[in-house]
DNA sequence: CGATATGTAGTCAAATTTGAATATAATAAT
DNA sequence: ATTATTATATTCAAATTTGACTACATATCG
């Protein structure tokens, strides 16, 4: 569960709400690199408060609105996220690509419609890169180091496939 | 769950024992880029099954080892491969690097610490690579078109991703 | 103005994934 | 010769993830 990081990350800032959470990914542009179902957010705050990461420091109640139910990051939560900080800095990218999968078995597929498919991912990732690189154009300066640096690692990333996918094409699928 | 197009596929070639497809995915090297833990693979053949996509062929007994329950792949079950294959081909390469969500979080770390991690990582991506490239010599005309692209990709991605961070780590973390 | 979409905040059952456990045989190491 | 490890083949409880659902408020649109 990565997303341990990305809440005790969170809390060091101050008290949120996990609802706030799920807003600042959006807001960061986080959610292109997390992405994970929003009630696995409740539940790694269940879990932390558990095991005395986070504790619920107050309950604001609006009428006709649920409970905000704030959180914050404890002494013994702080040290956990220093550890698992230097934990995922240590783990290597996972070479988990679907197309790898598909590409082990390309020999009992249609050429036709396995490029088709192809191109469609080609698109797909062509959209995204434009989406970076516009972000990273008009955000400039206003981004953090670690932001910027983010998004060259995603950038290069795509690019590379990109790359590659294309020229899978070229070679007509080894045909 | 691609564990499906994984099965089906390995079933394209004649029947297998849930065993029998893990010792494949380790003799063909699909162990890098394919993690999952054992159990997650009889959950598929259930599945599956269930689902009418394959079939139990034949139970074979042998004293004082368990049983080995022989699948085979439906009609149904080949209609299904093609498009899971075609559908994988689709899926873009998602960008969760674990170390995306730590960088994001690099300005709480001690930088002392996190350059250690991260040349550990290094290390790692660097011996993956050398792994990686030993196979590519070493088996060169004796790889499938599939595998050898497979890798062309992996290893392309490994390097993309090492580039990277010697970036960060020249960059001084951005201090 | 009423219908429809979007934002707010969270719950929960069901689906999936993990990882430890089982039980025996063969091989390797000291 | 005895201990330790690896290989064979699977099961299952527990941990995690997903995605549908609730319920009300505000914004949008023809």
């Amino acid at each position: 569960m990565s997303l341990k990081l990305l809440v005790l990350g969170l809390l060091m800032e101050g008290e949120k709400h996990p609802y706030e959470v799920q807003q600042q990914v959006k807001a960061r542009g986080m959610d292109c690199y997390m992405k994970y179902a929003k009630g696995s957010l409740y539940y790694a705050f269940d879990q932390l408060e558990k095991s005395g990461m986070i504790e619920v420091k107050e309950v604001i109640r609006e009428t006709s609105r649920p409970d905000k139910t704030m959180y914050g990051i404890t002494p013994k939560g702080e040290e956990h996220f220093q550890q698992l900080l230097l934990e995922e800095l240590q783990k290597p990218t996972q070479l988990t690509n679907p197309i790898y999968a598909a590409l082990t078995f390309a020999s009992y597929g249609d050429p036709q419609k396995m490029d088709e498919a192809l191109e469609v991912n080609i698109q797909e990732v062509r959209r995204l890169t434009g989406l970076l690189e516009s972000i990273q154009e008009q955000k400039r300066e206003r981004l953090s180091w670690g932001a910027r640096t983010i998004l060259i690692g995603a950038i290069e990333h795509l690019h590379a496939e990109m790359r590659w996918m294309e020229r899978i094409r070229e070679e007509a699928w080894g045909r």
